[in-house]
DNA sequence: CTTAATATATCCGCAGCGGATATATTACTT
DNA sequence: AAGTAATATATCCGCTGCGGATATATTAAG
């Protein structure tokens, strides 16, 4: 669900882009087959997380089967406080040297 | 899982002391039950990420029940490659602003 | 023209989480 | 001294969500 709510954020997308953009994101290392995908993104309908868009991008060359998702309010703000939440732990981490830290200057 | 594996990675703790780190680690957000907490060391014990320590801190003071778990070099690995998949996640979501970005100056 | 990639969809096993419950000990309070 | 709360480990079981398998059709490529 997470890696789905990642994948919308950059902006609409139907079902087999956002398999694609999951393995991009992740370098590979997450592969998300159609069960995974489909099982999740009606959970997500259900509790509001996304929906499904109208508008066809290029109607004429479309797959017209394509189903465009997009993330709703309610999906952005849990994809914000799962970030967060990895944030932290990033950080945690770091203090603890378990993970080196990133160097970064305005 | 994870939640254990980081806990322990500060040393080794028993059962219960797991649980208030887990707790700690996440700012009281994550609470760990005793069914998820015995269950997933059972796991991790056959899966070889963390042993049972021998060595009792102080068997004078020390509630005589106590089991002292510890992270395994396996589990100190697992625990390494996931705070990894975080830490690219964290940066992901800098880069495409959905994170505000730290600032660290050495 | 045929093969691979694109695209959506359902089914079902099952691992792992998570609340409930049990039980005993230790520490604290009055 | 008694009683209450916190400490400590353990098991059971329901159920959610993941994930491979399978199906099917279309589009692109060579």
């Amino acid at each position: 669900m997470f890696h789905i709510l990642l994948a919308l954020s950059g902006g609409e997308r139907h079902g087999y882009a956002i398999m694609k953009q999951v393995e991009a994101d992740s370098q590979g290392k997450v592969s998300m087959g159609p069960g995974t995908l489909y099982g999740s993104l009606k959970r997500m309908l259900d509790a509001g997380l996304v929906d499904e868009s109208d508008k066809r991008i290029d109607p004429e060359m479309d797959d017209q089967r394509r189903i465009y998702y997009r993330i709703t309010g309610l999906g952005a703000q849990a994809l914000a406080a799962e970030l967060e939440r990895y944030r932290r732990i990033v950080a945690l981490a770091q203090q603890r040297k378990l993970l080196p830290r990133g160097f970064y200057v305005a």
